[in-house]
DNA sequence: TTTTCTTGAGAAAACCTTTTCTCATATTGA
DNA sequence: TCAATATGAGAAAAGGTTTTCTCAAGAAAA
């Protein structure tokens, strides 16, 4: 007689509602009720574990669907050890880098029923401190730190944690886990494409010396482009890349017809150098630059082609990692370095050269 | 003979190190035997409730700072029906707006204890009903809602959840507890602080119609400069500003002596094309832009004059806001708009005149 | 008809903490 | 010395879920 009901009595809809009005959520207790089986046996419909009639299965579930019960998650974590949950850890928060970094990682997660708890912890270690504490509290199946620099460290101790910590785009300690972008290979990536398109005389505008990348990616040009090709150190702006351009063509001796720049806000000052000079880009010079900020990429004129570091993806990449490191399976710990990308727009010509 | 003994025996501290190298965390079963009491008094010890004698309390707290013992937040949470974290939602994961609004709440809800739940969910409905729910299995104290927008709701509905929402920098259902930036506000500190440094001939240069946001800062910025003062609606682009520039200078007429931004990035542009008309920034003209996005404001030429949204405050307000509803405090609903400020740098002169 | 097996479903323990209630002991007053 | 009170600390329940174990009933075999 009680097979085959769908729908709610009207007696049980008002004891669901009266509950629900007092801000209580529907339990496993409440469907049980109402199915008229024990907890044991909804648990187990609704997880598809032990042996039932297939009926009862069904009824059970959708049941379940019809008065919207969904398990506490606070309950389940508490019994089976995983809350589902990582902590994101990252110094900074304003910045370009680390933004699509953390999409990737929500974005890889929560396809997996894991949420994440975004920490800004700026560069202060009592706050890091506070967040981890606060994380490790919730019982964080995992933790990810990111930072705004690849050569440098967050100002917090993770460590000997009880949880597994992955490095994302920010130094961890020695035999972690730790993912960047591959600097050399998007060096070689954008100077390659500058030859490609037939520029003989190659220059590097680009950050400052005690960059980790600035390094690396000027080693990487001028494997490619010889090594007495020109580098040119100053900082990450603007500026310097206008200034780097006066510099150069004002000293005597041939003038570059290919830069390579070190991020798009030297790039942007490169170019608009150039103008100012008369040289036409691309068809005098060809600049390339290094991010691909949109914002900054795609409004310079002519729009830049650069070097994009896949950032989304890197996030997505560690995101899986913790998450394999939650579920016990083990990841190969050490330094791995993603692949970059070349994104064509105008600043270099060869558009059709593509291949 | 067991009372003020601080340090562990060994015995104790060999099954410590046991039970925390298979993975488990110290309980306060753990800390219970070691103190030799019972569970319920170390609660009522550390939580600061319960008669008991001074010392046994301060025996314990000692004790329990010593093994490091934080009390598991699931089990706490299942209790009390607070999880101690919220929900942030954003379609803006790429975005500036936001950010600092992210970071802002944050801040405020660490100190609090509360942990915040990323979740980006760009303008996808479905991805956004994944986190939503995945958040509600959390216990979410409280959601806030965020977005790029401020006359645009997010792809999700919020409304008849059984925690609280508030919406910081998007739209709100009606009813609902929402906080923005006051844009008339900032448009007339702009306006107001041009008039102040002498000009008299204002424009204001700026984003589309279809944004809220351009016509409120319009309408202000009429009511200050005059109904008869020249508004541009274009895009929010450098380029558009550049265009505006051009405009103004080949029509007939009074040219502008100040200009009044709708963004930083419009701001640029008109800088940069009164540069290449020979006209003096801010000798001949004052601009201001909007948003004071300190990477784009710093790096103009000269530095930009413009207004900040005070988002990570916002941001604050926002996070204390949930809180409150989340503690069953009562919040007045209805939309609250939070007062701009001038930042003053280098594109208008007259900045020895700020007071 | 009796025995064995299969199937379906419930009872109870476990996860960790907090809180209320109860009880034993020590202390005070008569 | 006895009763009444104050004090300190433990027992147990609760919160929601999962899992293991147990058990009853029906079906198949003898």
């Amino acid at each position: 007689m009680r097979k085959g009901f769908l729908t709610l009595n009207s007696r049980e809809e008002a004891k669901l509602s009266a509950r629900r009005s007092k801000g209580h959520r529907v339990t496993i207790h409440d469907l049980a009720r109402i199915a008229g089986v024990s907890v044991s046996t909804v648990s187990k419909a609704l997880n598809g574990n032990g042996r039932m009639a297939a009926d009862t299965r069904e009824r059970i579930k959708s049941l379940a669907a019809e008065i919207g019960f969904r398990p506490n998650a606070l309950a389940r974590g508490l019994l089976s050890n995983r809350s589902f949950t990582v902590g994101l850890l990252t110094n900074d928060t304003y910045g370009r880098f680390t933004l699509p970094v953390m999409a990737g990682i929500s974005e890889a997660l929560v396809d997996h029923g894991v949420s994440v708890f975004l920490c800004a912890i700026e560069d202060d270690p009592e706050l890091g401190k506070v967040h981890v504490d606060a994380m490790l509290d919730k019982q964080v199946d995992g933790i990810i730190a990111t930072g705004k620099r690849v050569d440098r460290s967050l100002p917090v101790d993770l460590a000997g944690l009880p949880v597994p910590v992955v490095y994302a785009f920010t130094e961890g300690e020695a035999g972690s886990v730790t993912l960047t972008a591959d600097d050399r290979h998007g060096a070689r990536l954008a100077t390659e494409w500058l030859q490609r398109i037939g520029r003989k005389r190659l220059v590097h505008i680009t950050g400052p010396r005690e960059f980790a990348s600035a390094v690396e990616r000027a080693e990487a040009f001028r494997e490619v482009a010889g090594s007495a090709a020109p580098v040119l150190h100053g900082v990450w702006s603007e500026a310097w890349g206008h200034a780097a351009v006066d510099r150069l063509w004002n000293e005597g001796g041939g003038k570059p017809d290919g830069i390579f720049c070190g991020n798009d806000q030297i790039a942007r000052g490169v170019v608009d150098a150039l103008r100012e000079r008369g040289a036409k880009v691309p068809e005098d010079v060809s600049v390339i630059g290094f991010d691909n900020w949109e914002i900054m990429a795609a409004q310079t004129r002519p729009p830049l082609t650069t070097v994009d570091m896949n950032l989304k993806e890197l996030g997505r990449e560690a995101g899986l990692m913790v998450l394999a490191l939650a579920e016990g399976r083990t990841v190969e710990p050490g330094l791995r370095k993603l692949p970059c990308k070349l994104v064509i727009r105008e600043s270099c010509g060869g558009g059709d050269r593509r291949d």
